[in-house]
DNA sequence: GCCGTTCATCGTCTATCGCCGATGAACGAT
DNA sequence: ATCGTTCATCGGCGATAGACGATGAACGGC
């Protein structure tokens, strides 16, 4: 919906350029467009890997809610999930994060790139 | 609401770590997740300032919903608006996405410093 | 003075977000 | 076998996003 136009070469076999595809970096940023993600995202990283749990008690949201922002960020490519038994391990996924800023980076450059 | 905990350091008298502000940085972020307003950052950026008109009729979107995009755009600081006559002016603000992209940078940063 | 253009704003509609509590599955421990 | 823990998912609710058309103000040109 509401692709319309804004993705000229989106319908051809095309693999143009990837990681500047304004749908896919979009979505990047929008899982990045919640402070609760952002912080969980830190927290995350501190502790090099962490279960549902820790982030439940550690910030004062319900389980379910947690669990709904780390699905998020798993399916925006920025956590990476591993079913360890119980304890679910989510983990940031570092590169993928770097891709972002790299990606936010490009942007940057294309916008300044004349000075 | 449902600031809650997320910013421990937040009713103290600390005036913490300014740039990384969940908050901020989320609603940066929350301004660059929608794919036209990338793509008008991208058309801003290209022919240096636009008007509206402008926009409306390179993208197929209503000229009001354009108007929000760039509305949206502006109160996120990351376009600057001068209201020349009729042909307002936008223009990326250069220095204000670099500002997002260097508070990205710090986030990945700090998700990697021990690697 | 009158018309066309530009644009911000309003109202409306639908879809999605963000939150929660409840539920049920999977597993560990006793 | 049973209980407690962990967690993903569902359903519901209020709020917001994103799209549009319509409206009215401001201005330029005739």
């Amino acid at each position: 919906m509401t692709q319309s136009t804004l993705e000229p070469d989106r319908a051809a076999g095309a693999p143009p350029n990837r990681g500047s595809d304004s749908h896919a970096v979009a979505a990047r940023f929008a899982a990045l467009s919640h402070p609760a993600r952002i912080e969980i995202l830190k927290h995350l990283s501190a502790s090099n890997s962490c279960c549902c749990r820790e982030v439940v008690d550690r910030f004062d949201l319900a389980q379910s809610t947690v669990s709904q922002h780390l699905k998020i960020l798993v399916e925006a490519g920025l956590v990476r999930f591993e079913p360890d038994r119980q304890r679910s391990r989510y983990a940031v996924d570092r590169s993928a994060l770097a891709d972002v800023s790299a990606s936010l980076n490009a942007l940057v450059n294309s916008c300044c790139y004349g000075r």
